[in-house]
This record gives structure tokens, C-alpha cells and sequence, in this order.
RNA sequence: GGGGCGUUAGCUCAGUCGGUAGAGCAUCGGACUUUUAAUCCGCUGGUCGACGGUUCGAUUCCGUCACGCCCCA
């Protein structure tokens, strides 16, 4: 800790950076208290949040509060202030919530109310009496002590609009949260959401794991990855795409059923739905398969409507859903013809009508694209973002799901599902592939198309192979877009709005 | 990567058919002993995102760039 005197009374603005009047005039305030002493005390205590004193007290009349004093101890950040000559108010806020000071002049004495007149809004105060209701019938503290913890050097965004610009919103998120009760509480029930998750998952004796996020071969999803490089090992590494591989590892180990969630990291571009980090629950489930996680889906889905919501009812950007009725399960397949009428149903495996189909929707293919592939691309332009409605598609290619166990029934799908709500992606899940031949020549085809250029295809993973020869019990596995959901229980238009500091480009 | 929109006081926003800008709130000074975005009076406060071009003159028109937002790939 360096000694907060040591810059004494200068009042100097650093690296001489012209500053505005407003800051300058806050800077010498700062430098008079620190000529009159230690300028950010770290001895108040507070014995009441203002939340609590509202909750507790909220209901009590003047007469009861004057019959039953109260007295207490509270601090916080001052948001409004209010002078009416010799009494004055101001409006503090605590993580709990706000209450009001009323500051008379004939309580705290001359000296000390002069000092709070040249306070301003955006300090952090101290402030101690008894609790009382006002003539306009607010819950008040009756200020008798009043100290100043905390100069705020910088002046806070416009009390009535608050802080509306995006960008500094998000460059500046102590700002936004200072000031929008609205942006606290995105943050508040996303730390819910997760609480539920885990709460759920550790009552069905799921273990919580954490496997590495700097990995020497990126796998368990297709994607484009970060590259950094460990210099004792002079090995260049990557930031996870996904943690997939590491956790059906675990399976195998006897690790019956495992979840994580913790961030995955994309090389890809940014977009309100698209963070180059981003959150995702993962969790395998042994002696279990893709229709048992869909079963899963739906009643986490609902779950979180009752726990976060308090109904099955929700509104999201401006559109009423209704998480009561069963959700909807269609097939890949099925999804294509519906959106595509004019789409021939005996050429859905057809290559080249396929190629011809994507041309004319004006999608770009790559010549090593399959069948699967061209799906799977025809799907996305055309179905997926009708999806508005909670719904599964399955029934998802081989050639696109190279980790997904082969269907019984039809060896060119496997037992894939992807959960679609309000039009985007919000969970993968899979039987998986627990053949250890199937899965060496499924990487082996993965890197047949990385060799021809395909950049978000797969490394070949020997160690993985390696471990399921050892044996990995029959398992269902999902991966949930934690921040995607949180933006969907929040009623948020951008991943941002959900990620306390999303990524940007440097001011 | 392409298209559209935006960037003006600390904040929220007007505005200038080209003559270097306003409001509300905040700040500063004053009045006020129960306010609720307190009120009233007065004063301040700006490289109009950056650079270049056209022009007697550019915050305004044109171009380039930066950053942001939205849409598309």
C-alpha cells in the first residue's frame, strides 16, 4: 500500500492530463482533507444496510419509531442530495438498497455541516441515529454523526437519465453499476441462474470439475482458437474451445457424471450474440442418452422460469412465451422441408442437389463439403432463426457432429439434438461416441478437412482415443450457453448486457 | 469483410440550408429548518471524435481514419 499522503495537496491532475473544472474543484476538496488528516478512514463500521432497515422498518409509523428508538449505523455511496438551508438530505445507497439521511444543522453542529454542503453527490459516507419518518412520510436515519469516507473525485452521470451511452456502459461498467439498478440486477440473477444449475446438478450427484483451459490440442468443438505460448516448455498452447474432450475423459476415469462451467474461448467475430469468451455449462451423464438431456433441458428451462421468473410465463424483447406447454422436437431434416417447400424430400441426401439448393440461397460452400455439411448450412439459413419457440432439433449428420454417437437405426445421422429459444443456440447435446475406432476415424476425417483448409476442423487427439479404449460407459452429454440464457431469463438484447466486462477495442 | 446509423458541456440531448453553438441536470455563488428529479435567483462550463480537402470562412459540405451501435456475410 502506498501512502495516500504522498501526493499531498498538489492538487495536480496526473500525467498532466487537462482535466475539466468539475474534477479539478473535487481534487481540492480532496487536498483540504487531506491537510486536516487521514483523507480515506477505514474505521466506520456499519450496523444496518439500508435494504434491511427498509424491509424491517419500512411498515412502522413515526410514533412507533419515536416510542421505539432505533439507532444505527449506516454507509454507502450518496446518489442524491438535497440542501433546504439549515436541514438538508441526501439518499444513500448500500448493496442492499437506499435509505435517506436528514442532516440538521442544529444536530451535527456548525463545523460539520459545513463540511457536508461541499460534499457531492457520488461520495461514500458514513452516517449514525435514530431511524424516524419525516412529515412527507419517508423512513429517514436522524443524522447526529456524519462522516466522509470516500472523496469521489469524478462526478457521476445525470441523476434523472443516468448513464445511457453503450459504449461507456460497457468500457466503464463501475459506472453503469453505480448508477443503473437495472444492469445490478442482470448481474444478480445471472449469479442466480448459475446457483441454480449447480444446485440442480449437485442434488443429482453431478461432481463439480475443472479441467484445463490452456490446452496443447483445442478440441471437443469446432472453432477457431486463441494461441498462446508456454515459455518454460517452449509450447505454443491454446485457450479451450471447450472443456468436451478433458470431461469424457473423467467419464471414463469412473467419474460417473461431471459438470463445468467455466469460460470457452472463440477466435471468431463479436456480435450480440458472440462473445470471444464466453460461459458454458458442460455435463456428461453415464447410462444416460440424448433424449434423457432433452428431458433435462426442459425442466432446468422450467425450473429457472418458476426460481427466477416466478412463472412459466416470459417476455422476452418484446415476445410472450409460454415454457408450460412441451417443447418441440422436429429433426434436421424435417426442419429443412418445412422451411423449403419448393425443397425436393428424395434428394435430401443428394450432394450435388444439395450444392445446387445452397448456390441459390446464395450460401458459399466448400468443395470438401458433404451431404451433412450442406444440411446443416441450409438449416441455418432458412430454419434456424424462425426457431422462436423452445425447441430441439435432432437427428444432426455424422459429417458435422464428429464426436456424437452414429445413429442404430441410420448411420448417416448420429443422436444429436441442438436447443433452440427465441431463434438462437442455446444448448448442444449428444449421445456420445464411446467407439474408440469410430472416433479415430472420425478425427482422422477431421483432419483430412483441416488439411484442405478448413480452419475450425478438429486435431486428431490420441490421448483421448486412448482413453476410450480403455472403456468410457455408455454417456449423454450437453453443453448449455450460460450467457445466452442469462440474456433470455433477463430480457437482454446483447450478450454484453449479461458479461460484466465484454470484450471491446481498446479506447 | 460489406451496408446503414451515430460521436456536440461531466451526464441526457437540441441545433447550425456554411458565419466557431444551446437547453435540462450536475458544478460554482446566493436564499430556504421535513425534501423526494426539492424549489427560487445568479454565474460558469465546449479543440462540436481525429486528420485532410473545398471555401473568404467548416462543428455544418466532401474524403480518410478511429470508436460504437444495428443489419448482412
Amino acid at each position: 500500500m502506498t501512502d495516500n499522503r504522498q501526493d499531498n495537496g498538489s492538487g495536480a491532475a496526473p500525467e498532466g492530463a487537462e482535466e475539466n473544472k468539475l474534477i479539478a474543484e473535487r481534487r481540492s476538496k480532496l487536498a483540504a482533507l487531506r491537510a486536516r488528516g487521514p483523507a480515506f478512514p477505514n474505521d466506520f463500521r456499519r450496523t444496518a444496510l439500508a435494504g434491511q432497515l427498509q424491509s424491517a422498518y419500512g411498515e412502522r409509523d413515526g410514533e412507533w419509531l419515536d416510542a421505539n428508538p432505533t439507532r444505527v449505523s449506516v454507509g454507502g455511496r450518496m446518489m442524491l442530495k438535497r440542501g433546504q438551508g439549515r436541514v438538508s438530505f441526501a439518499n444513500i445507497e448500500d448493496r442492499t438498497g437506499r435509505i435517506q439521511l436528514f442532516v440538521q444543522k442544529d444536530s451535527v453542529g456548525d463545523e460539520v455541516y459545513t463540511d457536508f454542503k461541499s460534499w457531492d453527490v457520488g461520495d461514500i459516507v458514513g452516517a449514525c441515529g435514530p431511524l424516524f419518518r419525516t412529515k412527507a412520510g419517508e423512513l429517514s436515519v436522524r443524522v447526529e454523526s456524519l462522516r466522509l469516507l470516500v472523496k469521489s473525485l469524478r462526478p457521476l452521470p445525470d441523476k434523472w437519465h443516468g448513464l445511457a451511452d453503450v459504449e461507456t456502459r460497457y468500457r466503464q461498467r463501475y459506472v453503469d453499476l453505480i448508477v443503473n439498478e437495472a444492469s445490478r440486477n442482470v448481474f444478480r440473477t445471472r449469479a442466480k441462474i448459475v446457483r441454480y444449475l449447480r444446485d440442480f446438478l449437485d442434488a443429482l450427484d453431478f461432481l463439480e470439475v475443472e479441467t484445463p483451459m490452456m490446452q496443447p490440442i483445442p478440441g471437443g468443438a469446432t472453432a477457431r482458437p486463441f494461441v498462446t505460448h508456454h515459455n518454460a516448455l517452449d509450447l505454443d498452447m491454446y485457450l479451450r474451445i471447450a472443456p468436451e474432450l478433458y470431461l469424457k475423459r473423467l467419464v471414463a476415469g469412473g467419474f460417473e457424471r461431471v459438470y463445468e462451467i467455466n469460460r470457452n474461448f472463440r477466435n471468431e467475430g463479436l456480435s450480440t450474440q458472440h462473445n470471444p469468451e464466453f460461459t458454458m455449462l458442460e455435463l456428461y451423464l453415464a447410462y444416460a442418452d440424448y433424449s434423457d438431456l432433452m428431458d433435462w433441458i426442459e425442466k432446468a428451462i422450467r425450473g429457472l422460469a418458476d426460481t427466477i421468473q416466478g412463472s412459466q410465463r416470459v417476455s422476452y424483447q418484446g415476445r410472450e412465451f409460454d415454457l408450460a406447454k412441451p417443447f418441440r422436437r422436429v429433426t434436421v431434416e424435417q426442419a429443412i422441408l418445412e422451411h423449403n417447400p419448393d425443397f425436393d424430400p428424395l434428394s435430401l441426401r443428394d450432394a450435388t442437389y444439395l450444392r445446387k439448393f445452397c448456390e441459390r440461397l446464395g450460401i458459399p460452400v466448400q468443395p470438401h463439403d458433404g451431404p451433412g455439411k450442406l444440411q446443416i448450412e441450409i438449416f441455418e439459413k432458412t430454419a434456424e432463426h424462425t426457431l422462436t419457440d423452445p425447441t430441439f432439433v435432432y437427428a444432426y449428420p455424422a459429417e458435422v457432429s464428429p464426436l456424437s454417437r452414429a445413429s442404430d437405426a441410420d448411420p448417416f445421422l448420429t443422436d444429436r439434438f441442438e436447443f433452440f429459444l427465441a431463434g438462437r443456440e442455446l444448448a448442444n447435446g449428444f449421445s456420445e461416441l464411446n467407439d474408440p475406432e469410430d472416433q479415430a476415424a472420425r478425427f482422422r476425417a477431421q483432419v483430412a478437412r483441416k488439411d484442405r483448409g478448413d480452419e475450425e476442423a478438429m486435431f486428431y487427439d490420441a490421448d483421448y482415443v486412448r482413453a476410450l479404449e480403455y472403456g468410457m460407459p455408455p454417456t449423454a452429454g450437453l453443453g448449455v450457453g450460460i450467457d445466452r440464457l442469462v440474456m433470455f431469463f433477463t430480457d437482454s438484447p446483447s450478450i454484453r448486457d449479461v458479461i460484466l466486462f465484454p470484450h471491446m477495442r481498446p479506447e
